[in-house]
DNA sequence: ATCCCGAATTAGAATAATTCCAATTTCCGC
DNA sequence: GCGGAAATTGGAATTATTCTAATTCGGGAT
């Protein structure tokens, strides 16, 4: 019954200087806003498009830099599709994604609760997981 | 106790001159049988280096058109793990991709017997899921 | 407030996987 | 053997991302 999941805005803007351990530059909280406040999967470059219109001065090489910065501390995620560009997603819950190939969107698709890998992979005991994507394409049911 | 899946290598070589509708040209069949022999996941240019030692007039353009083709027509499955190139894997059989951090060595990872993705995703009803990609990183208990 | 210094930003060049192109070559059916 | 569609080829083009080297920023110390 529960579909996909479209979580609720929290606050973006007004966000401390340093966060994770992060310093909080002007660039890495306009990247980290513009990918807050849309949730949908945007692109380096979908985000260095929507920057420059409150920081018309910012450059591309700074948005990756930010964009690598915020992943690596982990206030935002990356997300791939095969060979596409990756995208980036804002939502820290564990989940995964679902391309509608319709139109392209992406959706946030959650994990059952309780679900453990090992309930549906055959892992060799002892193996740490360190990363895990899980990527889906197909059509919604009109 | 089971652990990744070291499946037993299918005799390579004479194959047909046309299989699942795709003719099977001489540079289709080395590409195929160079995925076939070594089952480590190759890049293409991997495929490339590889296959020009028995065809050394073999063009690296033609290896991805290969690739394509062997692809599309489901004799060979891409793997991709977040964006490093892709990779080939000769393993038909539903399963996912586990890389050892340590070494870089990417192991198959066989799903258990009778999951289904409902199982564990909370999935609209009605979602079609035509491709599904799940790569996995971390170490193996040593 | 000014100085210092490491970190961040910037523009532009470089990289590298993949795709495209236009010219040949192959090869299946007649 | 011919004709034609499909495949192959070498090289150029594309494009997402990374690198480089110069400049600017900003927080702590004076
Ligand atoms: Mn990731
Ligand atoms: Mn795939
Ligand atoms: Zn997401
Ligand atoms: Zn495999």
């Amino acid at each position: 019954m529960i579909a996909f999941d479209h979580h609720s805005s929290p606050a973006p803007e007004e966000l401390p200087s340093l966060l994770e351990g992060l310093r909080m530059t002007k660039q890495r909280r306009e990247v980290l806003s513009v990918i807050l406040a849309e949730r949908d999967h945007p692109t380096a470059n979908d985000v260095f498009t929507r920057s420059k219109e409150r920081m018309p001065t910012i450059s591309l090489a700074t948005v990756y830099n930010c964009l690598e910065a915020l992943v690596s501390h982990k206030l935002v995620k990356q997300v791939n599709f095969e060979r596409e560009s990756s995208r980036y997603c804002p939502n820290l819950s564990d989940h995964c994604h679902f391309q509608d190939e319709k139109t392209g969107t992406i959706h946030d698709v959650v994990f059952k609760k309780g679900v453990k890998l090992e309930d549906f992979l055959e892992l060799p005991q002892g193996t740490e997981i360190s990363h895990l994507e899980l990527s889906l394409k197909g059509r919604i049911g009109y």
